[in-house]
DNA sequence: TTGAAAGCGCTAACAG
DNA sequence: CTGTTAGCGCTTTCAA
């Protein structure tokens, strides 16, 4: 591949103003212009982009840490953030971590050395204080509220969300409720789970929250532990669609009706809680990528807290 | 950010030894090693990737072009690709087209501007013509089969496929049956479809065949324009097992009967699929992605067929 | 085993 | 308006 100078000689002119058509500068003169951009045209010529990026200082890319890069919630969040990069013509890298911290470490290394600009944080496993200082390399926004002034946040408040749920659950004459999550109490959002369940119920039985949930599969499962239980629960709150459609088709075929015997809300309003009508609490995850991406590009370190809306059908 | 200079000062070592300890070349003096290496990590220093690309000429990345980023075909592919890239230590960009031929040509030429080590191209708009001669800057390979020789492909039979799900309908008694498409006429699959139905059933009457169906709500849109034909269909086969459940979920609508009065079937073995005990010809899409990937870091330009599977339930 | 120096391809003062 | 030149941060001969 040509280079700028290999260019500059056949156009006749210097690199600098090859340089300068190349960037839209004004002050060239048309005939330089046209003939530089003749011989761009005939030797197929196109800049050096690690040329231009080590020299800017910037790469126009943004990095999406994503523990699994098969679980609905998170392709909702990376949706969204595709959404907003084209237009703003920024390219997005994937950064799957399967929750692995050095993994995680490694990904966010790449703002310091310069191949990242930005890094959304969908969800992570190290903790706080060893992210944080990344922030200095470069844009880290997360979609998990914290108070570090450091990193912008597009976020949801899970903690209400799950307070609604279960206050309307505990409305609606149910006192034996379970749930079910995906990872256990690492995650924030399990502890969040917990703690509206406490406020609302009292006490947790250790045999009402299920964990490590992701497919319907697992919400098989999970139906079959809860549903065989002696202290029965009337309703569950699964930690997503999927896992909801499991849960009802277990019940279904131990012939447990919905929602006369088991009450059943998903969440992130997925196809298959429309086909199945289950309720379900839409935390707007593409949104959230939306905004996480808007507060990359902007610089901003801004809290944003992105609505959620539950989504009521014959499931409850 | 300091640099590998500063670091050599530091370690009062040249930026040759300092490199060759970056980077574990042997015939460095235990001693120069490790002062080195304290300085290295006293300074918290990360050496400059865009430097390292532009003087080795690639980058470990590779972009996967995708038309649509929410769509649970293109979602799988990139799923597949994933799984492969990380254990092997690639970053994965993601490229949307949205089909705009001049998108895509944009981001083949990020194999020009040495960007990118190679790109996979899950559907494409622009012909095979223009997009070859990209395949001189680097790695490209297709999810389409293509006689090109420049480039690898890890593709379905979907002739194959299809043809085989039009003659199982067949033999199953069904001579009205209709089917639905994502893009129109333009597609190589909309044709493949539409010359498997006529060297099944002869005619293709145009009223049963559906372009534009991505989603579930698309589903039951088609769902209602062909239930209400007069030459209604006794079977529609569905680009998608979402469309899939779209139709199913109008047919219920209206009283129409699965599979009494209307046999379904979709593609892809999505969750709704299973849930709404859907038959679907799985095409293996994961595994798709995950050997393009292969073939592009082996540099290898075969044509690998990945097989489907008629998944059979109670729609059909 | 080590260092000096020549680039990789491009941008951006600076001086005309 | 245009060219010269000094880097950006790193790797890699080539000599020593």
């Amino acid at each position: 591949m040509a280079n700028i100078s290999e260019i500059a000689k056949l156009s006749g002119v210097s690199v600098s103003t090859v340089s300068r058509v190349l960037n839209h500068h004004k002050y060239v003169s048309e005939e330089k212009r046209a003939a530089v951009l003749k011989v761009i045209n005939d030797m197929n010529y196109t800049p050096n982009r690690n040329a231009i990026d080590l020299i800017r200082g910037e790469t126009k890319t943004i990095g999406i840490i994503i523990p699994y890069n098969n679980n609905q919630a998170f392709d909702q969040m990376l949706h969204g953030v595709l959404n907003k990069s084209v237009e703003k013509g920024f390219s997005i890298t994937v950064l799957p971590t399967q929750y692995n911290k050095e993994k995680e470490i490694e990904y966010l290394s790449m703002l310091k050395n310069k191949w990242l600009d930005g890094i959304i944080i969908t969800s992570r496993s190290n903790d706080w204080k060893t992210i944080v200082p990344y922030a200095n390399y470069g844009q880290v926004v997360s979609c998990e509220y914290t108070e570090h002034p450091e990193v912008g946040c597009a976020y949801i408040d899970r903690y209400a969300s799950y307070l609604e749920v279960f206050q309307y659950l505990k409305l609606k004459g149910h006192t034996t409720v379970a749930f079910t999550a995906a990872r256990g109490m690492q995650s924030v959002s399990t502890q969040q789970t917990i703690a509206a369940y406490k406020e609302t119920f009292g006490e947790l039985r250790p045999e009402h929250y299920i964990s490590d949930c992701y497919s319907m599969e697992d919400g098989i499962l999970a139906g079959e532990k809860l549903l065989n239980l002696h202290s029965r629960p009337t309703a569950i709150y699964a930690n997503g669609d999927e896992v909801a459609g499991g849960i009802y088709q277990y019940a279904r075929s131990v012939h447990i009706q919905v929602p006369d015997d088991l009450a059943i809300i998903g969440q992130e309003n997925q196809p298959i809680g429309i086909a199945l009508s289950l309720s379900s609490v839409d935390h707007q995850l593409i949104k959230v990528g939306e905004q996480a991406f808007e507060l990359i590009i902007n610089k901003s370190k801004d809290k944003v807290k992105i609505p959620y809306r539950i989504i009521h059908r014959s499931s409850i």
